[in-house]
RNA sequence: GCCCCUGUAGUUAAAUGGAUAUAACUGCGGACUUCUAAGCCGUUAUUGCAGGUUCGAUUCCUGCCGGGGGCACCA
């Protein structure tokens, strides 16, 4: 319908011999200005230099022949039942009773493919998000980015992309020279693998290894000739660095199944590019923007750009972060070809980071700006203070889980893990990403008004009366009547603009969107079926309602799966 | 010091340059005793400050103030 109110005014700009303008159609928020309105009159208004509101009556006047008489079939199908002009010149389209009938009818035909955007397909994207670190605490900053970015990998394959989703685990790097350090000074790794809790023990003599660092300088030396032994297939080294992986990645397993999220495609962790690398350094000599800094190599960038240089190798050769991710960029391009996208989903502290890896990219001519994108988000703070693993104060995913199952009240335990994930998930959906967040437990686990239990509720509810009206039989009622009632409710009129809204989520790659759209839907739902008995005998709309309830439901099915929230069988 | 992000009711958020800035939480008040009460209804704003662009600015630009982050061998 959008697509077509784009038409018709652009075929009026054109019998007015206005030019084509960059307008915009959008809902008023107040339903009394219509469905759509547009502010086209506006914005020619200003290049004309005419005013506004007499402009908006020409092009209204223009409008209205083309979509009278209303015969189907015709430009709006009849379905557009008047247009006028308001305020400053908006011009308002207000769509007719059939139109949404016909709108919730198309729901109910299209079920699971409701709101689907396709976009030709063939699209591939990969999508880079959770990214936890081996022989790390999962916190709630990887939580952020595993909910995020799996929300993100669902708007996108809901809009017809084909995506794999990365796990792009920290596997590599100082940190392991560190971990040998303290395992081989203070650890026992048998004992470590019989623990309940080998994570915990193993943050422990990480953390242990910045506090002796702290008085012996010479032990950061010590770590990263260690991590220079890892580099070198040292088989001790090595030894004891899978064994941490095994660990972790156990660990892992278990977290993301608790989580539901959608399993992942791929798990190359850093160390997968090791021998990826090579090329890379080939390719920045060639181009001839590589130089030696300090012993160290390095990639610098145009004044202009206001970048600090990137550091690919250290003074001792081995390799740093930077390096391996251009590493596996430039594989991922051989593998899944030319013209694959990659999106980061990763903190926004590393949005500097992430400037300087696309602007070498882009000189190294991997890829053409647009193609690479960082989405950042904001992190967690603490009243506190910062919180650091190197400092060992940290909040573990298992005590939010805990915590967030307990609030969910007392009922069954299935129900109770869905209640605690959805609400810990909408916490971190329903807002723009990029802000940071005060963490407090009674926000993130939020059971009350605006959270993922009040839609999981609200859906329940409503499929709740769906069962029951099974036991009805609706022949009994008289229906034939006025099946249909002549006033719309708001509920259709947000019920149709479910495929826009996931459309712009996926324009602007934030799942936030969905969110407040379900709540304001969800909320529409209770305003009226909250108060209104619909499964009565003398109930002359039945059949209506539940056709218009079941439209509700598929809409909120759809919607909670883009956000990756699950809806219980009861509550 | 330089760079990036951010600032909206008491609190947490929303708002694609548009119309009377939208919700939720908390507090207080209320309805029904009904298909699930984790629900429904009522009750609060100088959008940090000062300018600018615009018919129109929470949104764009400039300056200032507050908060967060980044800036050489961590990831």
């Amino acid at each position: 319908m959008k697509g077509q109110i784009e038409k018709i005014i652009k075929e009026v700009l054109k019998s007015l011999n206005i030019e084509d303008v960059n307008f915009s159609i959008e809902h008023p928020e107040d339903f009394k200005n219509g469905d759509y309105s547009t502010n086209v009159a506006m914005i020619c208004a200003k290049q004309l230099k005419t005013n506004p509101r007499e402009l908006a009556e020409k092009i209204v006047v223009e409008l209205r022949n083309l979509i009278s008489p209303p015969a189907k079939g015709e430009v709006g199908g009849g379905l557009i039942e008047k247009v006028e002009t308001a305020g400053p010149g908006f011009i308002n389209f207000y769509l007719s009773r059939e139109f949404f009938t016909e709108s919730v009818g198309s729901i109910l035909s299209k079920g699971e493919d409701w709101g689907k955007n396709d976009n030709g397909g063939n699209k591939k994207v990969i999508v880079e998000y959770s990214s936890p670190n081996i022989a790390k605490p999962f916190t709630v900053g990887h939580l952020r980015s595993t909910i995020i970015g799996d929300s993100i990998a669902r708007v996108l394959t809901f809009s017809g992309f084909d995506v794999v989703r990365d796990n792009h685990l920290g596997d590599w790097g100082t940190q392991f020279g560190k971990l040998i350090i303290a395992i081989n000074k203070w650890g026992n790794l048998d004992e470590i693998e019989k623990s309940e809790t080998p994570i915990k023990l193993l943050v422990d003599l990480y953390v242990k290894f910045h506090d002796e660092a702290e008085k012996d300088g010479a032990l950061e030396d010590e770590a990263r000739a260690a991590f220079a032994k890892l580099e070198k297939k040292d088989k001790e080294a090595i030894d004891i660095w899978k064994r941490c992986i095994e660990i972790s990645k156990k660990e892992f397993d278990r977290i993301y199944k608790k989580l539901q999220i959608t399993p992942f495609d791929t798990m190359y962790g850093e160390s997968f590019f090791e021998d990826k690398m090579a090329v890379v350094i080939d390719d920045v000599k060639e181009k001839n923007i590589g130089k030696e800094s300090e012993g160290a190599f390095i990639v610098e960038f145009a004044e202009e750009k206001n970048l600090s240089p990137l550091l690919l190798l250290k003074k001792d050769g081995s390799s740093l972060y930077a390096l391996r991710d251009l590493a596996a960029d430039k594989w991922r391009k051989k593998e899944y070809g030319d013209n694959i996208k990659i999106i980061n989903e990763v903190g926004a502290e590393q949005t500097e980071y992430f400037r300087q890896i696309f602007e070498t990219e882009a000189m190294l001519g991997y890829f053409k700006k647009g193609d690479r994108v960082h989405i950042a988000h904001g992190l967690y703070r603490f009243a506190e203070g910062k919180m650091s693993t190197r400092k060992g104060n940290v909040i573990w995913l298992e005590d939010i889980i805990n915590e967030a199952e307990k609030r969910a009240g007392d009922i069954n335990e299935e129900t109770k893990e869905v209640v605690a994930i959805g609400a810990l998930k909408f916490n971190d959906l329903k807002r723009d990403s990029l802000r940071d967040i005060l963490f407090n437990w009674e926000e993130i686990l939020n059971i009350k008004g605006d959270s993922g239990t009040y839609l999981q509720y609200t859906a329940v509810r409503a499929n709740s009366i769906l069962n029951k009206a099974k036991d009805f039989r609706l022949e009994t009622i008289n229906s034939k009547l006025e099946p249909i009632p002549a006033e719309v409710t708001d509920l259709e009129k947000y019920l149709y603009q479910f495929p826009e809204v996931v459309e712009y989520s996926y324009e602007s790659l934030q799942p936030h969107h969905i969110a407040t759209y379900l709540t304001k839907l969800a909320s529409e739902f209770n305003t009226f079926y909250g108060n209104t008995q619909i499964l009565k005998d003398e109930n002359k709309y039945m059949s209506y309602h539940l056709d218009l309830i079941k439209a509700f439901t598929q809409t909120m099915k759809n919607g909670l799966w883009l956000l990756g929230i699950e809806i219980p069988e009861r509550m």
